[in-house]
DNA sequence: GCTTTGAACTAACAATTGTTAGTTTACATG
DNA sequence: CATGTAAACTAACAATTGTTAGTTCAAAGC
């Protein structure tokens, strides 16, 4: 989440609200300090009250997103639960945090590029990491023969992480669709190819 | 293709090429006419010598690759494949075009929305009619039985495309597989899995 | 009631943006 | 040689950018 006052939403967080609404529709070069200020009916010099540079805003949001991945991870990693099942738990993971973090979660298909350099390396290494984690999963997999032997696992990987990253974008057309029956029909064309029997 | 003259490639055409590299590494709006002049070695009014304005290269770039994707689409479905062979076609365009338009390619996961008026709508039309028509060729699969009857196609559809729309970004960076593997190895990917047997 | 503080404001900044106008240079054609 | 053209150049433009400095105002805490 985004607001440490359990009373009534803070700026800051109204601020990063506001920017992620705004970086998802016109991206983040695209979006200026005015446009985040008209947002929330002040000027955009006000923002500096409340946060220091427009950076601080994408590095937020994108090391939010980042960390509550890696986490969801760990939690899976450490489960009892067979291989199998915790790629299905993976897609779980992937459509709640995508209504979850609605808005911000855009930033990873692409803006991450503008994030600034002591950021940047933490933010791709994390990913690279994220990355690394699922695919020894499913080489797990087909080791034990869930997985046909000629497939190649990396072409898989990223054919799953680009449906489940592009997700954001189809959701919002789409509301009429449970959450539990999206992932429900995400483990079934994800996964069901590439799971014998 | 983007060359007019056969005999070596055109000033404008390096514009477009340039602009295409550094728009996907960049994006459109972080990228400045300066930056594009750089990569040709002259200065950035020396560009309007040859193209009208940048928003005409980013119309350049999409138009051309949306043209592509609705041409290749006419083929596919004017052949006498059957439906199934048609899809696999569809993955075959889509590896096809992606080696083809290395770097405008990227221009169709996000930077269209830095197109204007009388072209955004051309292309999200274009774009639409294209997934309406990949639609139904997946809903006659469905009705013969060739994908189990519990499959959303509108997800079905959504995953695939995703996974091919994103594929530019996966091979840069793996270029030992070849075409044929990697058409071959998406087609088992991202069809077996909705195809019964 | 005085003081502190949070949060808005105005004004200004230096830099960069896309683009235009006018000029110069090099080369090919007559 | 003279001329025309293609394509580079310089200089300048108006607008917008992110950000800083200094100020004002209202509410909270003492």
């Amino acid at each position: 989440m985004i607001d440490p006052p359990m009373t009534d939403i803070s700026k800051k967080s109204q601020i990063y609200n506001a920017a992620a609404r705004l970086f998802r529709k016109k991206g983040y070069k695209a979006t200026s300090m005015q446009d985040i200020a008209n947002a929330l009916d002040i000027k955009a010099a006000s923002l500096y009250n409340h946060i220091s540079s427009k950076q601080e805003i994408l590095k937020f949001l994108l090391i939010n997103i980042a960390d509550a991945f890696t986490s969801g991870m760990k939690d899976i990693e450490e489960s009892s639960l067979d291989d199998i099942e915790k790629l299905e738990q993976l897609v779980i993971l992937h459509v709640d945090l995508t209504l979850r973090y609605k808005d911000s979660i855009a930033l990873i298909t692409g803006e991450w590029v503008h994030l600034e350099n002591p950021y940047l390396d933490q933010y791709l290494k994390q990913r690279n990491q994220y990355e690394k984690r699922f695919l020894t999963i499913l080489k797990r997999c087909q080791k034990h023969s869930h997985i046909d032997a000629k497939i190649n696992l990396d072409i898989a990987l990223f054919s799953i992480l680009s449906s489940l990253h592009w997700l954001y974008n189809w959701y919002n057309k789409n509301k009429s669709i449970s959450k539990i029956e999206l992932s429900r029909q995400l483990k079934l064309i994800l996964l069901k190819g590439i799971i014998n029997i």
